[in-house]
DNA sequence: CAGTGGTCTAGACCACGTA
DNA sequence: ACGTGGTCTAGACCACTGT
């Protein structure tokens, strides 16, 4: 009822919204809302904090994002006991990780050849790629040690521009990133052990614990790139994160 | 301006909200507006839709948490280039993970004692934990094969209870999870040659790859539990995916 | 049936930043 | 200065679902 008012008495450096969400999000995290507890209605929120319905259920909306609670019609809203172990995983730029090392980045180009896809692509793509592909190996360099070993299939048809490239400048996953847009990727983190192929490219030996990231990386539908990277030993870390609170 | 009327000739079987987020989404994917293109302010927005400036608005809000579209005040929204490979990762119950390869799960709690934390065990919370731990060891099967091997510590200054339970029913990790409410978790992700403890552990050979992944879990600043599960060989992967459509 | 969330409206004022 | 997004209101109707 006390619209206006309560506004501006309050500190008018943080929206409502963001105020109502802190609180809300305080009391579960605390336990004062344990799991499975009942939290008040949109329109008893909307009468404790003086603003209209609308305004609460924006924050209800963000909070059920949020994995913290969740809806149901008549029933009402109730606090979630936490769930699936999901987390943000960020897969950085090589070149990033290495500097971020505090250690000089070089990269090669080993081979880089153009040539009709194959079946066995197939398996790599998940879908059918029709027409030529570009068929890249990269060796990145952390000083003067081994740091990754890049396999690349370029889907030529959905960016022929490829084709003409050299990658002096920039690596591929670097030049791909500021060329072609991507929708949607899908990864695959495993450890393996090296095989003599890689093994002679890595410049280590043959059955080494590494860690393989497969991405696939699609833009509406179509196959964009597929990219095998092979981290020897325990060089590489990957991190990722979760928290639920996200504004 | 033709307002209702639309959204009536037009199937009903979406609301409002999901056929603009569509619409707009296939325009930005298909290419139609390309990163850098500046869409249509709010206000012709809903023009064109014949409906109010509030409902494309939280559509476009909607838009810029899939990371497609940035606003600026004064100067518009515009399309976004692909940018970080970022990914949600998604880690499941051990259970879920065997049951869903189709075989039949179990576990035996190798060791399980309470003692007083180590300078050493600080190293795995990344803060100082006083007062006892629980020391786990658990062997997750897959049919007669191991499948994992888990070792555990839990903090029990947080979590008291977990000092008399049995984990008969429930696997620690399981057990947790219905018990403790969490509020962050960081995961670090590396292939590592298995050591000779964890080898005769997990019944495997000295120095087979093993994807590890350590996860610490902690509840309003405060560590709760730190695990390592080891799988061996390349018998687990990973699966991270992104898209940036999520609604 | 009644209560709850889901959606939508037609306005409004403000903050911000570019022109 | 003005157009844009950011936020908020006080209503409204509907769909669902648990009692």
């Amino acid at each position: 009822m006390n619209n206006v008012p309560e506004s501006q008495t309050q500190a008018p450096s943080q929206s409502l919204h963001a105020r109502i969400l802190g609180e809300l999000i305080e009391r579960i995290l605390s336990g004062e809302w344990p799991p499975g507890y009942r939290i008040p209605s949109e329109l008893e929120l909307a009468n404790q904090y003086g603003c209209s319905r609308m305004t609460v259920s924006k924050v209800l909306t963000k909070i059920v994002q949020a994995g913290l609670i969740e809806r149901r019609r008549k029933a009402g809203s109730f606090v979630r006991r936490p769930h699936s172990h999901s987390a943000v995983l960020e897969i950085k730029d090589i070149k990033a990780e290495v500097l971020e090392l505090g250690l000089a980045y070089s990269y090669e180009i080993m081979s880089c050849r153009k040539r009709p896809s194959r079946v066995s692509d197939r398996l790599k793509f998940t879908v059918a790629v029709a027409g030529p592909v570009l068929d890249i190996v990269v060796r990145h360099k952390a000083g003067c040690q081994t740091f990754c070993l890049e396999e690349r299939l370029i889907n030529l048809r959905a960016v022929p521009e490829a084709g003409t490239e050299r990658f002096n400048e920039l690596a591929p996953g670097a030049w791909l990133l500021t060329r072609v847009p991507w929708t949607a990727a899908e990864h695959r983190i495993r450890a393996e052990a090296s095989s003599t192929e890689a093994a002679r490219r890595l410049e280590v030996e043959v059955g080494i614990a590494c860690l393989v990231i497969e991405r696939r990386t699609s833009w509406a539908e179509q196959p964009i790139t597929f990219v095998r990277l092979t981290y020897p030993g325990d060089l590489h870390e990957l991190i990722a994160r979760f928290t639920p609170s996200q504004a």
